[in-house]
DNA sequence: TATAATTCCTAGTAAATTACTCGGTTATAC
DNA sequence: GTATAACCGAGTAATTTACTAGGAATTATA
């Protein structure tokens, strides 16, 4: 029940990116060597970013990515579905389009509990926006959004 | 972030178990069959649950295992936790012991996120006893319980 | 127009994890 | 004594993760 690197780097690229994107584009390689990360790794998770419509890119020198929207309207949720797909605990009750749902019709007792987890989950990182990851990492005033963890 | 098969296969199996112990000890071979897994894994689980103090055990013919405590008492989470360690998602703040804690002193913003996550889980998985699966699968009186996702 | 910086794309791969199986040992009811 | 069960440790195939490698397409700038 762990995230991946792909959530957990991802998230943090995000607000890499959501901090040092007030002029212009940011590039991979700036935000690679900010947090540490190979650009060709970042580039996958970019991928995925940029697929869920939460980034835009401009190719070329000077170029990079922005945020698609103002960090108010981007959850964490959204971020890290992009990256993880569905956070549910299993796939037969993962909201994720061709999931392997469950072909028991009649209800199974377990099953109510992986979705309180799953709606669980949701409901946290559903309520938690860009902004506010920005507005706490003003506020430490530190760049602390480096570490590796 | 999905649950493996010793989280999922092992509820299920705790709740046989507290299905099926109404009258002394319930053997793994009995469980196993109702429940379409191996012996040999399931035993595996039941050491994870033993040392956690969830169940008791008999040696020889007609032992097998029963609950160490009323159901009332034992929560999802105990199962859980039990069987597939913290489930936090991130090692930063897992709550096991021995678990790679962040090595950053200072506050990282991304960690309130998996803090916020992880109390999410824990949560809903503390606050649903096994009592009340019981309750849930006798009010079904199907015994779906035995499904394989 | 040439160059360099950048995103974009696909494939490959080493390491780690998962989901088991296998073969034996020990305890005990009958 | 024998059969039935829990207990134990090691091994292994399959899957997933966490990358790396290498090139193609786009475009600002000199």
């Amino acid at each position: 029940m762990k995230l991946s690197t792909k959530g957990r780097y991802g998230l943090k690229a995000m607000l890499d990116l959501a901090v040092n994107s007030t002029d212009g584009h940011v590039s991979l390689n700036s935000i690679a060597e900010r947090q540490g990360l190979s650009v060709n790794y970042l580039e996958q998770l970019f991928a995925s970013l940029k697929k869920a419509k939460l980034i835009k890119s401009i190719r070329g020198p000077q170029g990079g990515y922005m945020l698609a929207d103002s960090p108010e309207n981007i959850s964490v949720g959204d971020i890290l579905r992009a990256l993880e797909g569905s956070l549910a605990p299993t796939d037969c009750v993962s909201e994720a389009p061709g999931a392997r749902r469950c072909d028991n019709l009649d209800r199974c007792v377990t099953r109510s509990v992986w979705e309180k987890i799953r709606d669980g989950i949701n409901n946290v990182i559903d309520n938690i926006t860009l902004q506010e990851l920005i507005d706490d990492h003003t506020r430490n005033n530190n760049s602390k959004i480096m570490d590796n963890t």
